[in-house]
DNA sequence: GAATGTGAAGGTTTTCACAGCA
DNA sequence: TGCTGTGAAAACCTTCACATTC
């Protein structure tokens, strides 16, 4: 149980990463479960994915199990935590208090893991000034300006896809380094700032493909 | 140009069918700009892909093209539309009008596609019967009958974490094959039936990750 | 000349299998 | 004995490169 992670060369794939997110809920779980400690099989079990995969992911962090044993669930949750970035609190803005945009203010996931949404932003002036949730809506506007005032790092986008892109421009200009996106359209951004897209069809459409085609599932194992 | 999509024996890669989704997205923007054909390069450019995986993914599928020419926009356009199963519509049932549930009955990018939620349920007395953009809400008691009766084939998922596994249950006892899944849990569902999760955690825990870790991008090509 | 379609090469991710340790 | 950690093998996915067609 080694005390922190491995400085790594090698880029991480982004499927470990969403794997780490997987495990750190499951690990969660299983400590309001009053489980001390998990296998990988375990793990994996819960998952739908092979023990090897649980532990070659870890494995590129660093070492937390014992062996004949498994791995300790609080402290391996701790290193998760750690890994992903989420034992610290996140300031998060939020431009577009529509539909989408006030559900994820209430959405319950992202304050539990310290993703506090403590600023919103709409152009509608009927919104502008009112108050959301115990938050003032500012002008659309002034992002430029009050991102940074806010000490803001992650913005999320829920505007409609026609001026997503301007309001990206924007939230660069301030500063910003990462943008979660909920537009359905491409972002342009500098190479220095991450994009992530949260694209509710596509998985719509992914169901619709495996009905049409009887897709085969992955494995059946 | 072929007429229609070739019958493949190799299970087609999710990713494939993901950037799918995306070229018919981008297709749909350049009808709209009037472009007749498209290159390769240029759909790889919008998608930041590389041409050849754009021809790659598509050959799976038919000969759409035109060498020297390229694509014509419309034709596949609407061959992606058939493979996808998109070009019909879905009777879909929501399940769970809260925060979620509510933004997804107005997700315009859902009927746009002829995704058709047409059915909502709910558990709280004072929202059953009542009258939710047009559709009565019918007490989540009785999915298993009603599901069946309203022809519903998919169903969207968006009540807490804690029940979702039981009301999966009865959606599943009701016949249904696919299953799209807000709920932050792994739902255990026959092998028959497809589930999709959508975690809308998990990219904003990848840009945590991005920005803790420095993590480079993909390529720079 | 321009751009597709596709085998083959190259790269990445997953799984295997087993040495090593509690 | 049970289960981790990890090189090596296998599977999978992406890119290359070029013959082919318009």
């Amino acid at each position: 149980m080694e005390p922190t992670a491995k400085l790594s060369k090698k880029r991480i794939s982004e499927s470990t990463i969403h794997r780490l997110s997987l495990y750190y809920r499951t690990l969660s779980l299983l400590e309001k479960e009053n489980y001390e400690t998990v296998s990988s099989k375990e793990l994996a079990k819960r998952e739908k994915l092979t023990p090897a995969q649980v532990r070659k992911d870890l494995s590129f962090f660093g070492t937390f199990g014992t062996r004949g044993l498994g791995y300790p669930v609080i402290e391996l949750k701790k290193q998760i935590a750690s890994i992903l970035g989420i034992d610290r609190q996140w300031r998060v803005a939020l431009v577009g208090v529509g539909n989408i945009g006030s559900a994820l203010v209430s959405y319950k996931e992202f304050s539990r893991q310290d993703f506090h949404i403590v600023k919103l932003f709409d152009n509608d002036q009927r919104k502008i000034g009112s108050n959301h949730k115990g938050i003032v809506i500012s002008d659309i506007k002034n992002l430029e300006t009050e991102l940074p005032e806010a000490k803001i790092e992650i913005v999320i986008v829920a505007v409609p896809a026609t001026v997503a892109q301007y309001i990206v421009d924007d939230v660069v200009k301030a500063g910003i380094k990462a943008i979660l996106n909920f537009a359905p359209v491409n972002l342009k951004v500098p190479d220095d700032v991450y994009v992530r897209n949260e694209n509710m069809s596509m998985e719509l459409e992914y169901l619709s493909f495996a009905m049409v085609n009887e897709h085969p599932k992955k494995k059946v194992k």
